[in-house]
RNA sequence: GUGGGCGUAGCUCAAUGGUCAGAGCACUGGACUGUGGCUCCAGGUGUUGGGGGUUCGAGUCCCCUCGUCCACCCCA
């Protein structure tokens, strides 16, 4: 009986981390220089949190959630999403009383009960960011900016921005009700899952893939059309900020966000190369959650990557190399092996890698692991070295060789290094 | 939660219901007593994912279950 990772969660391991760490170092590089400082929060919540912010009749709330009661009979919840705990953080800490804007980013995994499928798992991992304290579109803007600089930096092309707004809690209703009504008459026609829809949450049939539903739908009201003053004008400043920037978007009117939370610009990022599982990050505004939470009046932003889709896309870009170390330690003997270990803490100072050999084996399948494992060097220590006091190296890629004392070991690999045609 | 595809060696995959389930790659050792790559030789663990059934006989057919992949719902 063999033991495997839990359904829809999984290990990452080399070569692929070297690709997660390369898009985190990018990404802590980069939001830096926007202000936005790393904060760490727990993985798990009261489930209350959740229930809050994401709304009671969501899928998240009403069936995804990994919810267990502890051992003190709270109600426990894995974070199914980031947003909610940095709020709670931020009312918590009375961050509020910091000037405005205060911005943060955080990584790390997130769960959810779902059947998983291509980009979609239970453990998956994200980047967000978010910041409070800022009503005006040019914070929507700089966080959209930001975005694409990372995607771009990480080399990732190809890539749709989808931009909508979905109004406030003024004018939200006024658009909900022309929806109800333009979709009331034709109910009966409307797929099944249209019909829970409207009445869960109609805006949702604007985004059925049914062709059936599709086709029914033209017509229906623009969520434009029914945006308030402020929400309409709030909006229109983004695009015109957009255009200035020079960031290519399109406008997607059926672009409703699942999480209840959400007000005014809402955006996705989607790929083609992504199967039906296309975004790769998303987010929008929140500009009531903080009050929700106990806290003063604040409006906030912010979006969340999603790693394993990022992943996927880099990984088809390109191939990946292995890391390899520089230098292999070949030993005859105990004596020699000892003498090996020394070697190689001096060159580890040094900085470079370097694997020794462990116990006994002949010289040949020593060179012949060496070689494997994709060393530029070999250093060999028998007896013979042993009683001279030096080594003999060999360069693997041009299989030059020679002998060197054993001081001077750290200085000459450098060198020859230098020479390795790559 | 719903629907479909797939589970055979570490990996990629063969095997009409019929002998003891094979091949390539990878791995380890040797040919080469202290020198890798090329070549040759040798070496193997499979409870055929698990359980039950049909059959003289099941990797193959049926049922259940688990896992995985893809899609729906929904979402990063």
């Amino acid at each position: 009986m063999k033991f495997s990772a839990p359904k829809g969660m999984q290990d990452i391991l080399p070569p692929d981390i070297y690709i997660w760490q390369n898009v985190e170092e990018v990404a802590r590089e980069l939001f830096h220089k926007y202000g936005f400082q790393e904060i760490r929060v727990p993985i798990v919540e009261s489930t209350d949190i959740f229930i809050r912010s994401i709304g009671e009749t969501t899928d998240i709330v009403e069936k995804e959630m990994y919810t267990f009661t502890d051992k003190g009979g709270r109600s426990i919840t894995l974070r199914p999403e980031g947003t909610a705990p940095v709020v709670r953080c931020y009312v918590e800490h009375n961050l509020y009383n910091l000037p405005s804007p205060q911005k943060f980013f955080y990584t790390g995994a997130m769960f959810r009960y779902e059947r998983p499928q291509k980009g979609r798992f239970r453990q998956f991992y994200q980047i967000g960011a978010e910041a409070f304290g800022v009503s005006q579109p040019s914070l929507d803007a700089e966080i959209i900016v930001m975005l694409k600089n990372l995607l771009e930096k990480i080399g990732i092309a190809g890539l749709n921005f989808e931009l909508n707004s979905i109004g406030c809690d003024k004018c939200r209703p006024d658009y909900k009700n022309a929806l109800l009504k333009f979709f009331k008459s034709k109910l009966a026609i409307y797929c099944p899952d249209c019909q829970r829809r409207y009445r869960t949450n109609p805006l949702r049939i604007l985004d059925c893939k049914v062709p059936g539903c599709v086709e029914l739908r033209k017509g229906a009201p623009y969520v434009k059309d029914y945006l308030c003053n402020d929400c309409r004008e709030h909006f229109n400043e983004l695009i015109f900020s957009l255009k200035e920037l020079k960031i290519p978007y399109t406008l997607n009117p059926n672009l409703v966000r699942g999480l209840d939370y959400y007000t005014r610009t809402t955006f996705e990022v989607t790929s083609e190369h992504l199967g039906a599982q296309k975004a790769v990050a998303a987010g929008g505004r929140y500009d009531r959650l903080v009050e929700e939470f106990g806290g003063p009046p604040t409006p906030a932003m912010g979006f969340a990557i999603g790693m394993e889709r990022l992943a996927t896309l880099l990984k088809e870009k390109s191939e990946q190399k292995i890391p390899s170390p520089k230098v292999f330690i070949a030993t005859l003997g105990r004596d020699a092996e000892m003498e090996g270990f020394k070697i190689a803490e001096s060159i580890r100072s040094s900085g470079c890698w370097i694997e020794p050999n462990y116990g006994g084996a002949s010289l040949k399948s020593q060179m012949r692991k060496a070689d494997r494992i994709g060393a530029e060097f070999v250093l060999i220590i028998g007896d013979n070295e042993l009683k001279a006091g030096k080594v003999q190296w060999k360069n693997l890629k041009n299989s030059q060789q020679g002998e060197v004392e054993i001081k001077d070991i750290a200085s000459i690999i450098q060198k020859l290094s230098d020479y390795i045609p790559k």
